[in-house]
DNA sequence: AAGATAAACAACAAAATGTTGGATATTTAT
DNA sequence: ATAAATATCCAACATTTTGTTGTTTATCTT
């Protein structure tokens, strides 16, 4: 039994309004009637299919949570290094494919919950991916360590309206990486 | 002239009180009555204090940053190398020493501003003192790159109930700064 | 085309936010 | 130690935002 048409569509409507609210303000000064504002829905149809405008938006970042672990997948290599430089690529891609979105969370919202998101979905995959490092330290402040690393540069990279070139940057983070 | 007693008093209590809230709720479920509650201060007091729960935070935050500013001034290294490893040390005694506000902020909420805090902070630092490095890259990749790997690492270990001993930290961040 | 159901609408209750004026308590400065 | 200053308390109120509910209308599914 699939989904009804206008289920969909009113999901997309609002999460479509949130993302625009969220290039004028701040995700706390956005209210759920400025959303259904926006989106054209009833409010009672919002509390329909969301208890909050939290339980919205963190469904809309578990759909970005979704595509990055599809994208992951793709990455077959479970030495260390090679994952890593793989990683970077899926990682850029990533958020450049859904520049919009990223683009409007970062901009009045400080990096928080997505760099949270993309820091946690790629941990889970490199832990049921690669096993051991070769320099002499744990495995868990090693992941730390380079994952804050590249995801962090990343971000910063897309804030600041991707100055360099997407290979550019692999490139740079290849060289840093080493 | 000096602030009232009374003053700095009631910002005290709101700022112990919001700290000891933050162990049980996330900041977003943390209404301004809940926190005068715990503080035993009116809410008309609270007002007259801050404009929101935000203000109230935000403060906090800062003062939590210009402690981070002060113990950063000890840093008299400007090669780069150099810095990175005492900046190391400064940074993980700065979360330790606050580490009751830091655990209290982490538990239930996302890294998030805090993170940021601690980034923009050692980024100003390092833009004061280091001018140039090494390797081949643009600096502000630079900076993102061992900034995101450290403060992200060290936010961990933290986050991990500090597992490994601070110095073990340090010397870990060490190796794997080479 | 008929039945099912989502969305709109309107009305309401409750919670939380802000604001205000006057009484009370504490602090500062003399 | 006392007077003047002012921060806090208190209580009441207006406003905003959140949630909920029952009915009608529109849309989708089969």
């Amino acid at each position: 039994m699939k989904t009804d048409l206008r289920i969909i569509k009113t999901n997309n409507t609002l999460y479509d309004a949130l993302i625009n609210l969220l290039k004028e303000k701040t995700f706390e000064e956005i209210k759920v009637s400025d959303i259904c504002q926006k989106a054209l829905v009833n409010r009672s149809t919002f509390y329909a299919h969301f208890n909050d405008k939290y339980e919205l938006f963190m469904s809309l970042i578990n759909s970005l949570k979704e595509s990055l672990q599809t994208e992951l997948k793709s990455i077959e290599e479970t030495n260390l290094k090679d994952y890593y430089l793989k990683m970077i690529e899926v990682f850029l891609n990533h958020i450049e494919g859904k520049e919009q979105i990223y683009k409007s969370i970062l901009i009045n919202n400080r990096s928080s919950i997505i760099m949270d998101m993309i820091y946690d979905t790629i941990t889970e995959d490199i832990n049921q991916k690669v096993t051991k490092n070769d320099k002499d330290v744990p495995n868990e402040i090693f992941t730390a360590y380079y994952l804050g690393a590249i995801v962090n540069t990343g971000i910063e990279w897309f804030k600041n309206d991707k100055k360099y070139s997407k290979d550019q940057m692999i490139e740079y983070l290849d060289r840093l990486m080493v």
